[in-house]
DNA sequence: ATTCGGATTCTCT
DNA sequence: GAGAATCCGAATA
């Protein structure tokens, strides 16, 4: 499709990523199947001086490399031994921004039975299948196969443009209390009154 | 309604 | 060998 998000988006700075990814639409494709999610919450992660980051201090390891590369890439780590965080890689080559996706909504019927097959939620609530950054990995069969993957080109997992947003707040990251200044840093973006953001305002 | 701890494995010191 | 960008169920009040 032409409505893919081109590279010059993700080639800037990871502030400005993370915000404008907000509305844009999260394709999974698996088994010929494509299913959309609309991406409703997001946080940067702004290396090398965020010490919040898995990059802070500038050096990559093995499992940060992704994050040095060009914008427009994931970057899937393991959080907790249990769950798969999904990243994207923002700014040129060498400047180590991210955009953690914390929540996304699924755009239709289709997209929606998939998670419920993917993850089984006692819950009635629709929105406690994708509204956390594990749970969403989870829910879309992510994984760290899918790392590295370039979303400006149709694959496994790539972004399309959606609809903008008519209202974005601005907040805290959330569970990073180790990064001392920086944890209070608003580098939080999500969609105001969206039922699948994962943690309010306090 | 809110707090608490266990699960589980990869990465870096 | 510690500890992590989380989630959920159980216990408490």
């Amino acid at each position: 499709m032409e409505s893919n998000i081109k590279r010059s988006f993700y080639l800037r700075d990871g502030l400005k990523v993370a915000k404008d990814l907000l509305g844009k639409t999260l394709v999974r494709v698996k088994d010929g199947k494509r299913y959309a999610f609309k991406i409703v919450e997001t946080e940067a992660y702004l290396g090398p001086n965020d010490k919040g980051a898995h990059t802070y201090g500038g050096k990559p390891t093995a499992r940060t490399k992704p994050i040095f590369d060009e914008g427009g890439i994931t970057y899937i780590y393991l959080i907790y031994g249990m769950y798969y965080c999904l990243n994207i890689v923002a700014n040129e080559v060498n400047i180590p921004h991210c955009v953690l996706i914390r929540a996304v909504e699924p755009l239709d019927e289709e997209s929606l039975v998939y998670c419920k097959a993917n993850r089984p939620i006692k819950s009635k609530k629709v929105q406690d299948l994708t509204n956390g950054p594990g749970k969403l990995c989870k829910a879309l069969e992510i994984d760290k196969f899918l790392n590295e993957i370039d979303v400006t080109k149709e694959g496994a997992l790539y972004i399309e443009e959606g609809e903008t947003p008519k209202e974005i707040v601005t907040d805290k990251r959330i569970n990073i209390d180790y990064a001392e200044e920086y944890k209070d840093k608003e580098w939080r973006f999500y969609i105001k009154d969206n039922p699948f953001v994962s943690v309010l305002k306090k």
